[in-house]
DNA sequence: CTGAAAGCGCTTACAG
DNA sequence: CTGAAAGCGCTTACAG
């Protein structure tokens, strides 16, 4: 199997073509005989030629990678979004051409991104995620790297793509309000995600969409510990709550611990609901009430954009993906 | 901050030297003397030069890039160890000057490895899994890519590292019986993971070193279904077996929702024990006992083996790597 | 339609 | 100790 590998100019010889030839064959670019052309691709076919894109890269000052930024400080409950983001890019990706290489990136370093551009080894970015103080978005601007955020920013300047949180969060408090409930709380992650802060938004606009609502309503943010959950559950349940909203999975399945070992039955005595379907509490019973996104969908797309800046091609500056808001046991049939 | 990039062209021409004594100066190759090399390295680090790493490549025909082989059609219990890998892999070739590239491949299809491979991408890979029918390992090494395999499989010509498994399933194991259980009962996945058939071994490692040992024992493979946890589960109740052993936490998961359900205490009326901690248990009341492992060194390690392997240096061609064994509620006290 | 030549940014024998 | 030159495997004006 090991068989040296071929070049242009070993087929050039071969064919009695010019390099120049040859490669035109192959790029499609420039003007070449319909004959020769078919000469240099059967013999491309047959030998298994393919071509060096590292050299290719260095011809073309390209590189043909892009890097995948990845925080490193994850919580767990990410984790699922992260893999399905890089699966749809990787694939993308791939099918045209490009290499994903990735760059982990945390709070306090972002070296392995500095590395992958000071060494000219990636054409463009995406991000992963967005932070309100984003050390990474800020270095691929300053240093006039193409990307694309995947999550939201106020910046109108970077190209971002991202699911409707706002909306989909929007719409699922709505339909509890209309269900009839009369007390409801919301317990959140840091508001130093970008994402926290549009599901609060979200939440908030069902409120402002019906004005008549009577009922009370509390948040609680910057929660990340399951104790904390324990104690404002505990709290919220001495105050009859109806409805527990939790903002992502990892959250929900605190909230639902607690739930369960002080015997509170859901949907019966409480309603529980989240923001965010990861597959994290997939088989938890009962079936827990969500929104569902599509996030290897997302990750394709975004890839899709970047390629396209690459081309330079023109693109929206941002672009929201649509969501699937999915009532299960954790909450009392209401309308929808 | 757009300044043209310099070339070593450029550091020749204004410091009056020739590209070589540059390249010379920065790669430590080759005698140059200590006057000139300073001020090439004074230059340098004032302009910000680094170098052209793509093009170092293609004249010492490396791409320094390693392939990460991710497999697409993960159980979500799997991500966080993929995860943490990563981080180890990619935190080690950084800092050695390397990048990480990404390919995902899944049971039937392996590409993006391809791709990878015949674009002249990486210089060698690394495998975070290992089957027993492995695709991507037949590829590696039918086209002569170096590569290291996360993971542990008997064709001992592949340079493999991985956690000692069998032995810490071994010693577990041993506790439990030591603490005196007479009914126990191994749930686990696929066979045909490598990692499988070493947890059973280990499990099995336990009661061959116990002969006097007189309880009775029963293992349950294959299984990857919530459902069939459920039914083994409810088998095993009315046998009023001890211990429930899972392999991994999603397993673990799915007992203890059916040990919920039927409203069975947990480690009153059954003990509980995974053999894998991943974390995903983390807030489960009561803590389940299992083993933990330092998955961010394996990567590590692993990542350090493939660059040695590039270096042309010796490795072994299998490490074991240690473990913990963590006593917690869901056993009751059992002698260590 | 085709080719000779220069160039991408490095490295490395070979000579001095 | 230092440099001119060829080379890594491609692309791309420029001429014909």
């Amino acid at each position: 199997m090991e068989e040296k590998n071929l070049t242009i100019g070993d087929i050039a010889q071969e064919l009695g073509v010019s390099k120049t030839t040859v490669s035109r064959a192959i790029s499609g670019k420039g003007r070449i005989g319909q004959q020769t052309r078919q000469r240099v691709l059967a013999y491309i076919e047959e030998h298994h030629y393919s071509p060096n894109v590292v050299a290719k890269g260095l011809a073309q000052n390209k590189t043909f990678n892009i890097g995948l930024v990845l925080p490193g400080d994850y919580n767990i409950v990410e984790l699922p979004f992260f893999q399905k983001c890089m699966m749809g890019i990787s694939r993308l990706a791939s099918a045209r051409g490009y290499d994903v290489l990735i760059s982990m990136v945390t709070s306090d370093q972002i070296t392995q991104l500095e590395r992958a551009v000071t060494n000219r080894k990636i054409d463009g970015a995406i991000l992963t995620r967005t932070l309100a103080e984003d050390a990474p978005m800020q270095y691929l601007k300053d240093n006039g790297v193409p990307f694309v955020a995947l999550g939201s920013t106020d910046d109108r300047q970077v190209i971002q793509i991202d699911n409707d949180h706002r909306s989909a969060c929007g719409e699922l408090t709505g339909s509890l309000l209309d269900g009839g409930i009369e007390k409801i709380a919301l317990i959140g992650g840091s508001e130093e995600y970008i994402v926290t802060r549009n599901r609060l938004r979200g939440f908030e606009d069902a409120f402002r969409e019906r004005p008549d609502w009577g009922g009370t309503r509390q948040v609680f943010l910057n929660i990340d510990k399951a104790c904390e959950v324990d104690t404002i559950v505990e709290k919220l349940l001495s105050e009859q709550v109806e409805c527990i909203v939790s903002m992502d999975d990892y959250l929900c399945g605190c909230v639902l611990n607690t739930l369960q070992q002080r015997q509170i039955a859901v949907p019966e005595q409480v309603q529980v609901v989240s923001f965010y379907d990861s597959s994290m509490l997939a088989n938890r019973i009962p079936a827990i009430t969500s929104i569902r996104f599509d996030v290897e969908e997302l990750g394709r797309k975004a890839c899709e954009l970047l390629l396209q800046i690459l081309d330079e091609e023109e693109v929206p500056a941002r672009t929201l993906l649509g969501y699937e808001v999915r009532m299960r046991e954790s909450t009392k049939s209401v309308r929808r």
